[in-house]
DNA sequence: CTGAAAGCGCTAACAT
DNA sequence: ATGTTAGCGCTTTCAG
């Protein structure tokens, strides 16, 4: 185990019997080389397993190659697609990933932006759960958000929600629901998904009703609240909308417990689609995202903004934000 | 929106009315200081509101503070959650996360490997799941492996994965079951949770079952086949041990599907136990993996490994492996 | 107590 | 076609 240091661009140059400069031609096959000395720098650099260093490069070019991703959790099936696609779409251009978890801490998201700053990383996409941090505003480098609505110049690509809450609420009157109640995270204006539920429910004209169970309440306290929100139900419910398919097996477990046959007394549709919940309930009805298309959207927005070391400015169309569409995965549970 | 550049040392120094070193010295605390210019310099930051570039410290003191981890894709709750570990252990240590999935591709890991390399991250956590890349032994800095053997010098944490194989096998003999089917990725002499099977039915006096489905086959191929593997024992199978919870959940829509009776006429028992599947299943029964400790641990050892700044060579037990001891988490489903 | 200057590993003028 | 040199933004001797 050689426990030598890292060969660095001297070392190459020294065992080619040239300078550094030449070495750094041959790396980046800039400006004229004669093929000899092209091949004995290529050779010195096999020989020694030589990798430039990506810190130097990033201190005199000020770009780092590096995004920084901000999600609630990615221990979370759809937080955990989105860091692999975001992954994935950032790998083709080149650039690499510096994963936060925020648990939907404002503390925490303060804390990681600082240091990605610190670490000058070229751009910053936020899925973050908490209310808008202010410092997005002082901040240079160009940022996205998934699904979160965070400043007026910061783009935001997410699923159609409102579609999403108006097709679940569709499909479970149309399958003969009376009264389905809406399960989510934090009830507010614009929950775009509970929107949607409502002027289904509106037009139909039902009462809408909602039921709140903090995102990030540990377990087994959530499941709890959602099963005594749903006791307190018993009489009038017969079909659930919840804002993700976690939360739909709840109310399936919830179903189960107290003996509720699904779908003909209890009708559930969930929200995501992720291929994890796919597998593990697999006749669960569900509103799927389209991840990798919003990932997709993000990074390429994001690496417009960034911008090609060259180009100096980029046309840059000033997206605001854009809205992909959802689907109805038909299941069993309705 | 300030389009300005980012602020530098000189700034502040410029600022504040003294030279970079001092503030050089009042940003790390170092060596003596007026109060005055203690604090004429921190006003001065403030106002600029400056962050140090760690890319330029990071050049400097040959260190990044980042960490990278390399996983199969954290899209799996398994990973999701190590991630989450390891990021949190990382940051208790000022330590950022460099994320890579690998899809259980030597490529794709050996490209990332190189990357890590190039950024010159101080330490590797892989949990890569194909066979072990030849490359980790021409890297410098210190790695460590979460349920992972890659080479004689790198540590690996992991579950106790023989004593849960075992623990599954005992639990479903105890409850009834005759001819218990093992469920896994890859059979291999080193599947540890194979081998606590084996032993188990081997002092029983019952023929091992095995069926395979590659980790990585996409859906719904994968669960075809577990399918389809199931229906050739319809005759016999009578229990499901699967390797970890996803495919029990394949186990239990077999059963739905084929109105098999669980646990009566099948009795499911999965591995891991992650809290998103513990939420999506909550009746399964599982054998609990010490996820936070795993990643406590690795983390532990490699910082050990990279040591502090200072700290020329620490004291260096040469831990090999350590093996963490699981849980059975009895459900509905045995 | 504070400043000047060298240098971390690399690239990009500017020479030759 | 190749070498010399000046920084990128910071920390750290070494002077004063």
């Amino acid at each position: 185990m050689e426990r030598s240091r890292e060969p660095r661009l001297g070392d190459v140059a020294a065992r080619a019997g040239v300078s550094v400069a030449t070495v750094s031609r041959v790396l980046n096959n800039r400006g004229y080389l004669s093929q000899a000395t092209r091949e004995r720098v290529s050779q010195a650099i096999e020989e020694l397993d030589y990798r430039p260093n990506q810190v130097a490069r990033s201190l005199l070019s000020r770009r780092t190659g590096t995004v920084g991703l901000i999600l609630p959790t990615v221990a979370l099936p759809f937080f955990g697609e989105v860091a692999v696609a975001v992954e994935n779409e950032l790998a083709e251009r080149g650039l690499r990933l510096l994963l936060c978890n925020s648990f939907g801490r404002a503390d925490r998201e303060r804390e990681h932006l600082d240091l990605l700053v610190r670490n000058r990383v070229d751009g910053i996409i936020s899925g973050a759960h908490n209310d808008p941090l202010a410092e997005y505003d002082t901040i240079r480098q160009p940022a996205v958000t998934i699904d979160r609505e965070l400043a007026p110049h910061i783009p935001n690509v997410r699923a159609d929600n409102e579609a999403g809450g108006r097709l679940a609420t569709q499909h479970l009157l149309e399958r003969g629901a009376r009264r389905p109640v809406f399960l989510t995270s934090r009830s507010h204006e614009r929950n775009l998904r509970e929107r949607g539920y409502c002027a289904v429910l509106a037009a139909a004209g039902i009462e809408p009703i909602v039921v709140t169970a903090e995102f990030h309440t540990p377990e087994p306290e959530r499941s709890q609240r959602v099963h005594g929100a749903l006791d307190a139900l018993a009489e009038v419910v017969d079909a659930v909308f919840a804002t993700d398919d976690l939360l739909a097996a709840t109310a399936l477990e919830w179903a189960a417990l107290r003996g509720r046959r699904v779908p003909d007394e209890l009708r559930v549709i969930g929200f995501d689609g992720t291929a994890t919940m796919r597998s593990a309930l697999p006749g669960l009805t569900t509103i799927q995202q389209p991840i990798a298309e919003i990932c997709r959207t993000a990074v390429a927005v994001l690496a417009e903004r960034i911008g090609t070391p060259d180009a100096a400015a980029a046309s840059s169309d000033a997206v605001a934000a854009v809205e992909l569409p959802v689907t109805l995965v038909a299941g069993r549970t309705t």
